[in-house]
RNA sequence: GGUCCCAUCGUCUAGUGGCCUAGGACGUCGGCCUCUCACGCCGAUAACACGGGUUCGAGUCCCGUUGGGAUCACCA
């Protein structure tokens, strides 16, 4: 994430915050209240046994009484009329000025809440547009209300709607929310997670895939939805595939690097990134996120001898092996390139009477102890004639 | 509960009164390709929540119902 300026501590503005309170106190826009919290709890209370809104009503609003005693100063907020919020995504939305209360600015202690730091904060940095989820549509309301009782330019408004769970339940601590940090350690590109949560709520005609670029220079306002929607981590991870097999393989290699040093993983040799890099192309049609590119790099990242795992095992029977020795004496003065290496496997598998797959299934799994990995052929002029040898010879006893 | 907001395929969405027999993408299901797994390609599946209006005409405008969501602190 980009932003412009310095980062500004909230916590080192309480001067600032306190002035502005003053200033509201002696324009008679906010005042101090002595109520306690039980007479406020006692105060909701009846009013909820009465069924009238539970909204305090300070008795302080309009006293002249000073009393020695702890106060909070309160906003005198307007009693009638409405308060309106012109927000560009949610459009013209009205509250009546008799539903909402005269919040707390600063608190007994004399801190400010979040809700005063926020108006004055803003209005001291230049905020001209507050983009936010909807949770905080009705703090909008709230803070323009402070914003005119401090003279202050009401800034322009969006609020975007959230994004809820798979199951479409909010999301939360406890359930689904995670960090952004969270989908990094799971391998996603950021470039796709950029590009899927874009498409969250928003749109740029039927496009789908796009990168960084194109949606910054296509976003606006104005085509945000307004609902909900849920995440959906099928569509990431294709979305994230296709921007595996968009990137280009040097900076491909940057992001593996990277990914694999936050994972505390151990660095690459030079060697393994020279073949990476030449083996990118055909890693990349195998992946959905970092950890799959990893896992298929494993026949040259790994070293002999590969224990076979269960299925090459089962692939690796006393027939196949048998089949792997003579194709193994013939390999050993083979031209090592990859249209002749294809070229002698299938002729050998037309000698033997078998399909390309019945030669190629077993090849695969001496050569890596797997059944899956990426082409047999590829992997052998990737690996050299040597190592293919030596990985053949470690099946054959 | 009060206040506010929302509602198109399973999911993300296009759609701004006639171009909608509702389009795209993900998913799912078939098929092709094929040395495995993928990728790629072809095809199929599937939606305007419901009920009233307004209008010559409604997915698009209005009202209601239902269903979702947000928020109601001396938290942020």
């Amino acid at each position: 994430m980009d932003w412009d300026g310095d980062a500004v501590s909230q916590f080192e503005r309480v001067p600032r915050h306190q002035e502005a309170a003053q200033q509201m106190l002696d324009a008679g826009t906010a005042y101090k209240c002595y109520a306690t919290k039980e007479e406020i709890e006692a105060f909701r209370e009846q009013a909820r046994a009465e069924k009238r809104p539970p909204l305090f009503q300070s008795p302080w609003r309009d006293s002249t009484d000073m009393p020695d005693l702890p106060f909070v100063v309160r906003l005198k907020a307007p009693k009638s009329g409405e308060t309106v919020v012109d927000d560009q995504v949610q459009g013209r939305i009205t509250f009546q000025n008799e539903t909402m209360d005269d919040l707390v600015l600063l608190r007994s202690d004399g801190t400010p809440t979040y809700m005063l730091a926020v108006v004055v904060d803003d209005h001291d940095m230049g905020v001209t547009h507050v983009i936010r989820g909807d949770d905080h549509l009705t703090n909008a309301a709230r803070q323009t209300l402070i914003s005119q009782a401090l003279g202050w330019e009401v800034p322009v408004f969006a609020h975007v709607p959230m994004i809820h769970g798979e199951d479409g339940k909010k999301l939360s601590k406890r359930h689904g929310a995670l960090g952004v940090e969270e989908y990094r350690d799971m391998g996603y590109l950021a470039a796709a997670m950029r590009n899927y949560l874009a498409r969250l709520g928003w749109s740029h005609g039927n496009d789908e895939f796009f990168t960084t670029e194109q949606a910054i220079e296509w976003f606006s306002l104005e085509p945000i939805g307004k609902s909900p929607a849920r995440f959906d981590f099928k569509k990431l991870g294709n979305l994230s595939g296709q921007h595996i097999r968009a990137t280009d393989n040097a900076e491909l290699l940057e992001e593996i690097i990277a990914y694999v040093a936050a994972q505390n993983g151990e660095p690459f040799t030079e060697n393994q990134k020279s073949v990476f890099l030449s083996s990118m192309d055909s890693l990349k049609a195998r992946a959905k996120v970092i950890p799959e590119l990893l896992d298929m790099a494993y026949f040259f990242l790994g070293s002999r001898p590969f224990v076979p795992d269960a299925k090459a095992a089962q692939i690796l029977d006393i027939v196949s092996r048998g089949m792997l020795n003579r194709l193994t004496s013939r390999l050993r003065d083979a031209t090592w390139s990859l249209e002749n290496l294809e070229a002698e496997i299938r002729d050998f598998a037309e000698g033997e009477e078998l399909k390309l797959g019945k030669v190629a299934q077993p090849l695969r799994a001496a050569l890596t102890g797997r059944g899956v990995s990426p082409s047999v052929f590829d992997m052998m002029v990737t690996l050299g004639k040597e190592e293919t040898l030596a990985r053949l010879e470690d099946v054959s006893t």
